[in-house]
DNA sequence: GTCTATAAACCGATAGAC
DNA sequence: GTCTATCGGTTTATAGAC
């Protein structure tokens, strides 16, 4: 029960840093929400709101690409995955009335220029997503330089689709970005090769 | 001098909501950088904090919109005036040391699921770019529908990019969503007619 | 580890003199 | 319109009993 109470505030401040920031965010309503006591934060996390920031950072940036990468693994191909992901991410937002979008983009903002060691923690949540997303593209024969450019492309698609969908609650713009993004990376499978057949057969079992 | 206080506070905050977010910025922080008083604030925006966040955010949407039109209307083509954008977005984020980026992102985010009345207007304030972009790709050729997808894939990359960059302080995923930005666009240039060389004319005079 | 009580600072907002 | 003083509430964080 002890170590749950650990978990319930992360998860808690989870919750609530995604959809109402940091500084939006009151310790009472963590603990409420988490049905704990101050003691139990400041034991758990004894530097406070922020110790807590960045272990919600770090395990909400891990928790989110483990969910985007079960989504490409089911995928028949590296371009069916892509285009489920942007999918997901509209569906998910209009299940939770444009609430839960990227875990961390609200924070990563806050903190860029105002609290060093946070902007440090997603700065590495971000980067082990492009790692993980250039080592996707470049094992699927796209090179290395070529498969990180992608990945930038789109995470920034899918983030900056987070906010135009939130702020204008559709998911018109996440449409978009998903085809944006499935057709950048399509194209960089078309360019592999100077054959187009060899391009299609790369491509052959995608869904979209 | 009347008048100019009321401007300056607009112009402090607007500085302070972009790096710091609105719930991590203090009313007594405006006052003191717009070198104003508590009753010049309130005589201003009656409303308070909300009536003030409510003009920045459409004051400093409209004034990003009127900056990004100007580098697009200084290019030789739309193509060109895209990579202007994410070439000059990247520029301003190194010379400001990454705190300079979407002015109304980091509120957008914050009071998406939380404030409506400041929700609609960084809605209005997108819907506006949304519209002016639309219209320029409409205006070189290619259809209203598919320039509205294309101006979403657009301003996603830019702002997904913005929070990219600020995190990880590198213009790297600026430049990686510029390249996307050009080759989607670029890609529905080129399937406007079936004939290349007409595609090759209507962009025959692009810089990049 | 958990509970209650509270410190010390800051928040947005207002009152009233001038 | 401007200034000073302050209200009432909330913030993060801590102290000390159990």
């Amino acid at each position: 029960m002890a170590i749950d109470t650990r978990e319930r505030l992360v998860n808690a401040a989870s919750r609530l840093f995604r959809r109402q920031g940091l500084a939006g965010t009151g310790i009472k309503q963590i603990l409420s929400e988490a049905n704990a006591q101050f003691s139990s934060l400041y034991h758990y996390f004894p530097g406070g709101k922020d110790e807590l920031a960045a272990d919600v950072i770090r395990a909400s940036g891990l928790h989110y690409q483990e969910l985007v990468e079960a989504v490409w693994d089911a995928a028949p191909d590296v371009v069916a995955g892509l285009n489920d992901i942007f999918k997901g991410a509209a569906s998910v937002l209009e299940a939770t009335d444009y609430a839960d979008a990227c875990p961390i983009a609200t924070v990563a903002l806050e903190v860029a220029s105002t609290n060093e060691p946070l902007r440090a923690a997603t700065a590495e949540v971000f980067d082990a997503w492009t790692d993980r997303g250039t080592a996707r593209f470049a094992s699927a024969g796209i090179g290395a330089a070529e498969a990180r450019r992608l990945t930038l492309a789109v995470i920034a698609l899918l983030e900056g689709a987070f906010i135009l969908c939130r702020a204008t609650r559709s998911t018109e713009p996440m449409v978009s970005a998903g085809e944006a993004a499935v057709a950048v990376v399509r194209r960089a499978f078309g360019s592999l090769e100077a054959d187009p057949n060899a391009a299609a057969r790369t491509l052959s079992t995608e869904r979209c």
